[in-house]
DNA sequence: TTAACATATGCGTGTTAGCTCATATGAATA
DNA sequence: TATTCATATGAGCTAACACGCATATGTTAA
């Protein structure tokens, strides 16, 4: 129960969200996850080091860069039922704001 | 984006989750969830107020009770995949310890 | 090796949030 | 109405946490 708790917690922000959203698609280096979000380089590095401690993202190390992705793809999914469930009117990913969870994975994949 | 960090961290909460999981299997009054959940009066009374004002739980009085349960069970199934993402080894509902999430459901209806 | 870029870390701070204690409100029964 | 039981609320404390600033580490190229 302490760990679900400790993990759902880490979902449980704005800029990690953000952070979670932009690597959704695909990994990202840090600078670019700073571009994409526009949150400030300390705060990055700050919240992937939570990401990381948590198991949500992995890394890749390619010469002066680093990229994050996330460790599991159905997160996203988890995310998006979370969010359906929250307020109806917003999605986590960016597809859709009126389709219920599943009819935006389905509407991902084509 | 903040609705949903702050609907979160409404689930990252062990006592939170603690009452949750109390009346995920049917709707109880206050003193049920005490005693159910080993928490004093007065924080159950705080947590239920934090589940109630994100329309996690609704009520319903009876004379001197009020039984909570939850507004949607699918939340459920939301909180056991996300204790199968966390750590493998964990299952929110009280099912087992071993199976996925999907199979956790069936063994439900079993 | 030095300079430039990419990323991480330590420290200090303000705010949030969980918790307890005391007390208040509300309902039922005698 | 008075008492008892059920539930909620307000005040105050503390700890956790998100954030910014400054600086450190690490990598590449000149």
């Amino acid at each position: 129960m302490q760990k679900l708790a400790q993990f759902i917690k880490i979902l449980g922000d704005t800029s990690r969200l953000s952070i979670i959203r932009s690597i959704g698609e695909g990994a990202l280096s840090v600078t670019e996850i700073i571009n994409d979000t526009g949150l400030s380089q300390t705060l990055v590095s700050f919240h992937l080091r939570n990401l990381r401690d948590a198991r949500v993202v992995t890394t890749r190390r390619d010469g002066p860069f680093i990229y994050y992705s996330l460790k599991d793809l159905s997160l996203i999914d988890i995310l998006d039922k979370l969010a359906f469930f929250a307020d109806l009117e917003y999605d986590f990913s960016r597809v859709s704001a009126t389709l219920k969870p599943d009819e935006i994975v389905s509407a991902k994949r084509r």
